[in-house]
DNA sequence: CCACGGATTGGCT
DNA sequence: GCCAATCCGTGGA
């Protein structure tokens, strides 16, 4: 029997975290239904030394939910109609979130589909297409401002533990999308996985 | 296959 | 006013 992650798996150093990350099953729950992807690309953001990260400024309104310590969603509106969705990590204070950037879809494909492309039947490359972005999985698994700051030790949305990866699955790679601190390796994910956003 | 530009709004300078 | 931790469609090689 799987168990949800706890609040101490997510204050650790933010790396850590979003490596372990890799391979866990990421969980959205609405009332009877459910939308569940096993995380395959992840991305670290932190604040004190990473400029392109929204913390690096200090705390505004729109990124507080960074600096309120590991285990919250931090959910951000960006070019005017897409949502991110990150995972706070480190202690209160830190500013530091790993941004999910693409999962391998396992239930709830149809809702998705719908989220997604207004339709249940897909293409091959419409399905491959489903979640292989941080804005795709927000679409799909219908994450929006509402759940920015949600307790990831609740049951609206949580990440069930499983055994870590092996470190030879993983590639850390430089970050997708960014125009500051670009060359830092610090996008992560496994490798040979067909859902990863880009090789 | 790759490169480019439009969509569309809130946050910050 | 500028521009973003994106996505998608178009057009050319």
């Amino acid at each position: 029997m799987n168990k949800k992650l706890s609040k101490n798996f997510y204050k650790r150093n933010v790396h850590l975290v979003a490596k372990e990350l890799l391979g866990k099953i990421f969980i959205r729950r609405i009332k009877n239904r459910i939308f569940t992807g096993r995380i395959v690309e992840v991305e670290a953001y932190d604040g004190s030394i990473d400029e392109s990260a929204h913390s690096f400024k200090g705390k505004t309104k729109r990124n507080e939910v960074m600096f309120k310590g590991g285990g919250l969603l931090y959910v951000y509106f960006t070019y005017g109609m897409h949502f991110c969705a990150n995972i706070v990590t480190g202690k209160a204070g830190a500013g530091k979130a790993v941004l999910l950037r693409a999962v391998e879809p396992l239930e709830g494909i149809e809702e998705m589909a719908l989220n997604r492309y207004k339709k249940k039947n897909l293409t091959q490359k419409e399905f491959a297409n489903l979640t292989n972005g941080p804005a795709k999985i927000c679409a799909a698994f219908e994450i929006q401002s509402k759940q920015n700051g949600v307790d990831l030790a609740g049951d609206e949305i949580f990440i069930l533990n499983l055994p870590k990866l092996d470190s030879s699955k993983i590639i850390a790679a430089a970050r997708i999308g960014i125009k500051k601190s670009v060359d830092l390796p610090w996008r992560y994910y496994i490798k040979d996985n067909p859902f990863v956003s880009k090789k």
